[in-house]
DNA sequence: TGTACATCAGTGAACGCGCGTTCACTGATGTAC
DNA sequence: TGTACATCAGTGAACGCGCGTTCACTGATGTAC
């Protein structure tokens, strides 16, 4: 080894990324479940049997992945909650709009394995979005309109939120971006669908059950 | 071969229908790219060359897999539609709920795969949603205080709906159905969705752009 | 600064295994006369 | 009803291939003195 520059420790943290970086790209077309260790190691260039200098199996490079996409997508919302005045619903769809496109293989790789073939990593992201879930519900409580709803109301409005912008996000990934018509027309439905739910929540009678 | 009874024609079909059978079986823990041919013809009780007789390739059993649940989904909807008085919320989840949890392999073939691996497969799932949507959309222009709405302001309604269905198909089936409190849990949590959006749409102005 | 030793990321050969697909076949069922 | 031939669902041997994982190794980097 005379790769380039910087310590062990240094050269051994861009082997591990160059590992995340070339799975990432293998699976926009694939599943995790159909990706051999093999192929991720010969993309990174390295041997097979160094694989597991970095992880203890797919499964776990898997689990790494979650983690990084998920940081991305609570950095964007950290973001996005800093300049939230004028239209939320605009605002909040343009900026997950420009994140999904310009990060696009962690956003298809989030929502394919979400109900994905690999347990661990299913159950990791399902774990992760739980606690976004949960994030959202916080800020729902601090909106007018909403400060004295029941906590699971807020909770079933933000999960349905969610799930809402994650159908979007899945649409979007499927769209061809070289054709801004459609993607306008996936993000006019994306803004629709939000304000339709946030009119919903005018109306909401906090006594309603189930 | 000396089988069981029947002419050739129908010992044929039940052959394809065991392996359809089989690898809905065997996919329950498995996205259909991790599902080798060997594997469910053995499952079959037939020699791997066999499967050729009945199915091109393991997409093409997908396709099928595909057209299978559709059916049963459909049929579902027919059926739901017949009996609507009352409370139509109520009465929709519930048949969902119970068609869910009777056939739970067909539905978590269906969510899995809809943005699984196999892309011939995942497009059929898409396209035939895409129909159930449009025919959901016919069904809402029928509702009192939606007959002068834009179809495109219908169309995404529906989608809302059916995404936000699809969500709770994918949440129940996550859930352990020995545990009825839980199904109920998630289940009111649909009922709730369904409710606010409905709630949204009576405060809808046609008008509202995107 | 120089030396001796420890660490450890990456190597390369080897393994046994299940895979999809080919091919020529068998023998029960179906059909024509 | 009986015979001769065609059809075709399922068989079984064989193939080459890529897979995950084991193991003993190498040699550059790091550390102790």
């Amino acid at each position: 080894m005379t790769d380039t520059l910087g310590s062990r420790q240094e050269r051994k943290q861009r082997t591990r990324q160059s590992l995340l970086d070339g799975a990432l790209e293998l699976l926009a077309d694939r599943s995790l479940a159909a990706l051999s260790l093999r192929e991720v190691t010969r993309h990174a260039g390295i041997v097979p049997t160094a694989f597991y200098r970095h992880f203890d199996s797919m499964a776990d490079l898997g689990i790494a992945l979650v983690e990084e996409s998920m940081l991305r997508l609570r950095h964007m919302v950290r973001t996005a909650r800093r300049n939230l005045g004028g239209d939320v619903i605009t605002k909040t769809v343009a900026t997950l709009t420009d994140e999904v496109l310009s990060n696009t293989a962690h956003y298809r790789f989030l929502t394919a394995e979400r109900y994905g073939g690999v347990p661990a990593v299913r159950s990791a992201i399902n774990t992760e979005l739980r606690l976004f879930t949960a994030e959202l519900t916080v800020d729902l409580a601090r909106f007018p309109g909403l400060r004295d709803w029941h906590t699971d109301d807020l909770r079933m409005t933000a999960e349905l939120m969610v799930n809402s912008m994650l159908a979007y996000v899945m649409t979007l990934l499927d769209v061809d971006v070289r054709r801004p018509d459609q993607v306008a027309e996936v993000r006019a439905t994306a803004r629709k669908q939000l304000r339709l739910i946030m009119l919903g929540t005018t109306q909401w009678r906090p006594s309603t059950r189930g």
